[in-house]
DNA sequence: CGTAATCCCCGGCCGC
DNA sequence: TGCGGCCGGGGATTA
């Protein structure tokens, strides 16, 4: 599942490939096509299938860039607009030149868009939950919640933001887990690096957030921001369906100390766990208060 | 208008 | 081998 470290990884991969290229045509999957024909907005959202193509059919992408968890690719035709895609669960993006140099077989067969550049090579988009998303865009605009993002984490403006929101009365009831994990509090944080940043914390996930003071706020914070780099270093995590476009794995996870334990890694107790906003919370009883 | 709860998009994977 | 149930990012919808 792609966090804020693994799109940052595909983003550097996908750049060099892509930026400055044009794009000479677009491929739909039936897949796509069928379920839109059923009224679900499967992958490509607010428009079909063929809209979507003749929109991106020679278009220069100029720039692809990473805000979030999401990946920006500026499109230039008659007028500039955004092809913005969110890699949901199981998004990865490959580039080849073939569909069949994507060798697992679990991530050909979940191809959905492809586009072919004007340098002969594919930008092949596989999905195999399809949580993906993509949209057509003329500016963030377009798509409100875009607006609401909250910065970067690495910004020097993230971790006031972080503290004013988070002092807000809607959230200091809430599991701090919870509140670290909302986009619109600190960007690119999930289930897997709010596990990490509160374990090394020492901090329950589900103690409330106006429950803890405002030095220790400053450095989960700063835990958060510091993992994120960590990981993006490390290739991101691999966690099921994660993939660079080289189809390659990240090393984080080697480095993890209480996602997908079984046992603390500090003091070896039984790990417990307990749903939090619909996620599964993995923590330590002993070490995290 | 703001907030909270529910629904939904899916197939790999796990346990029986 | 078959099958039911679980999992989840985050927007949309409903209350």
């Amino acid at each position: 599942m792609p966090e804020l470290p693994e799109v940052e990884g595909v983003v550097r991969q996908i750049r060099p490939a892509a930026a400055g290229k044009t794009i000479r045509d677009v491929f739909v999957s039936d897949t796509i096509r069928l379920s839109k024909a059923n009224g679900k907005e499967a992958i490509i959202k607010k428009m079909d299938a063929d809209a979507f193509i003749s929109r991106l059919v020679g278009a220069e992408i100029s720039s692809v860039e990473r805000r979030s968890k999401y990946i920006y690719f500026t499109m230039q035709k008659e007028r500039e607009f955004l092809l913005v895609n969110h890699l949901g669960m199981s998004g990865a993006w490959f580039y080849v030149d073939s569909l069949l140099s994507i060798t697992e077989e679990k991530f050909r067969r979940h191809v959905h868009v492809v586009l072919t550049l004007d340098d002969g090579n594919l930008l092949a988009y596989s999905d195999i939950r399809r949580f993906g998303e993509m949209r057509l865009l003329n500016g963030e605009a377009d798509f409100p919640p875009l607006l609401l993002m909250a910065p970067e984490p690495f910004a020097e403006e993230a971790l006031e933001h972080f503290l004013h929101m988070a002092e807000r009365p809607k959230y200091s009831a809430k599991p701090i887990k919870e509140v670290i994990m909302d986009g619109q509090v600190i960007s690119g944080c999930g289930n897997i690096y709010a596990t990490e940043a509160l374990f090394r914390m020492k901090i329950h996930p589900n103690r409330a957030a106006g429950r803890i003071s405002r030095a220790r706020k400053i450095q989960l914070f700063k835990a958060v921001a510091a993992i994120l780099l960590e990981s993006i270093d490390a290739g991101g995590s691999t966690i099921s369906d994660y993939r660079n476009i080289n189809g390659e794995s990240g090393r984080m996870q080697d480095r993890f100390g209480m996602y997908g334990k079984k046992q603390c890694m500090e003091c070896g107790t039984a790990t417990k766990s307990l749903q939090i906003a619909g996620r599964t919370s993995v923590y330590c009883p002993t070490c995290q208060k």
